[in-house]
DNA sequence: TGTTGGCACTCATATACTTTAAGTGCTAAC
DNA sequence: GTTAGCACTTAAAGTATATGAGTGCCAACA
């Protein structure tokens, strides 16, 4: 069925309010809160053919209505509008990002403005096809050194490696050497890869010291996932008054490979929307995601998801 | 009053299964649980004269007893056991703590560890006596340098200030000299004052690039709190089985220098228990706080903190 | 023919009332 | 001094009823 002017008003409007509210929504609070100038039996009317067509669902005979997946997809395909930023979240974001730090940093920052202004947690992982530009050791004391991973995109990485025996600077230098030589050019993604390829070929010039730098640098690389909530704002979304469900929220953000695999699925377009339903994840199905992929100027690439409950 | 041994263990009962429970506790559950060869009279008569003495409270009339602030307290000086941990919490911990990393890494999973292991936030401060030991400066690009700060306890920070212009590499070097002449030797507390004496002194010499290296030290060395505290195994104690509970306990968290102005106060100590309602502070009168202070053999003072829930 | 007012119907939620069970205090008996 | 027993209290669980937000459908209307 074509959705006609009316039907699409009507079906932005229950799933806008029941977005803010988790509750189902009604004919008549469709005609008092979205002022649509129709009268409520019309609004009936129409609202139970969107559910024949599958647009919407009903909870219970005498309960208002809900969006259906089909429903919500169709909103976020076709009818969703593109809000304009207020003022006053306009200055929230200039103040909140300065341009301190690396281009992560930078990303971080932006992540918990997103989570901040949606009340929603904000994941963000780094898929990056960056190259390795150098590698530098720092020597702290005689048993810490600290490691300096820099890419040509503009992101430092550092890590602390602690060994078990004294270190002379000129291993300092051949270690630094021998790593560059190794490394430099290798897509970040597979500095892993790589690393074991070093330890393999070398392991016998430096012994001991080698295994542990590496073993340091793999931690630092394997850390890409960063997660930004506030456990108040979350709490006191209305979906969540019930603990069960929060903990059941809380639990879902635990397994964060879910999130990971569900969006190398869907890898397609700039800003995606995964409706959990629409994914075979049992335990995404009451959630929705909001992606966004972000190309940096440097071929360095990133992600930014938000997540948001949907039904309760 | 003096308590006899038997009002002795009648308190250890209530305070015990209070504390897992969350529930006013009754003279049944008393004998049941904690095999007490009085008959349920006795424990009543003897919880009596408790909550006459003021050691328990009762919500109502025919409701169990709670404990009172005094009754905590006196538990906490003379009751409380040392629980010896188990064999799976000594695995459990074994494995979590690696010594990768430095000093301040290898807290951090500790204060994790006892997070994980109570069920309970965990907060970690660093007041630290230590002093720095040297600066050094890593130059990443030519505006992007990567700042280390090493203090003589094993510590290493490092940050990254983004410069406005090209820094040859002279001007790192005397960057460098400058920063260590001034700086070696302050206690890391001082850090920030020590920073702007630099800047006043120094400024004419190095225009922005003095003050764009400082405001990053200062920023670094100011985010020295660290919580760790897992969303769902809180939401999961009986305490907040009703959302508004665990949103107050959130934002009680968020605040953060409540716990940490209620800390200032009470020092002496290794081991300390503060009883949220003997505090002035109204938001914490519902937990109880237990404070460690760890001393490295560096003199490097370290605090960790984990808050529990008492009344709901 | 599309729209609307009206009405009978449904059902979750709210309210009021009752029952139950966990707890107490007190007394008398051991 | 301890305990069994009993009357009493009260939160919570259960039950019945009322309320109201919602629906579907029909007849009237523009």
């Amino acid at each position: 069925m074509k959705l006609d002017d009316r039907k699409k008003k009507i079906l932005s409007s229950v799933v806008e309010d029941y977005i803010t509210t988790a509750e189902p929504v009604g004919s008549k609070t469709i005609m008092d809160k979205y002022h649509l100038e129709y009268s409520s039996a019309t609004i009936r009317n129409e609202m139970k053919l969107l559910e024949e067509s599958g647009y919407l669902e009903q909870p219970h005979i005498s309960a208002g209505r809900v969006p259906s997946t089909k429903g919500y997809r169709y909103y976020v395909d076709n009818l969703m509008k593109n809000n304009n930023l207020s003022m006053l979240d306009i200055n929230y974001i200039d103040n909140s990002i300065t341009s301190y730090g690396d281009t992560e940093k930078l990303f971080e920052q932006a992540a918990e403005v997103v989570s901040k202004l949606l009340s929603r947690p904000t994941l963000l992982t780094f898929k990056s096809e960056d190259l390795l530009e150098s590698v530098k050791i720092v020597k702290v004391s005689e048993k810490l050194l600290l490691i300096v991973l820099i890419s040509q995109g503009g992101t430092v990485k550092d890590c602390i490696a602690k060994l078990t025996d004294n270190i002379p600077d000129e291993t300092v230098n051949e270690l630094t050497n021998v790593l560059n030589e190794n490394l430099v050019g290798t897509p970040l993604e597979n500095l892993n890869i790589a690393l074991n390829k070093v330890i393999e070929k070398e392991l016998k010039s430096f012994s001991f010291v080698l295994g542990q730098i590496c073993d340091s640098i793999k931690r630092e690389i394997s850390s890409t996932k960063k997660l930004s909530s506030s456990v108040e704002t979350i709490l006191s979304l209305p979906e969540f008054a019930d603990v069960d469900k929060a903990k059941n929220f809380a639990n879902m953000l635990a397994t964060k490979n879910i999130i990971d695999t569900t969006l190398e699925k869907t890898q397609e377009g700039e800003l995606g929307i995964i409706i959990g339903s629409e994914s075979q994840e049992l335990l995404l199905k009451d959630y929705s995601i909001i992606s966004l992929n972000i190309e940096t100027e440097d071929k360095h690439l990133r992600k930014n998801f938000c997540n948001k409950s949907k039904k309760n």
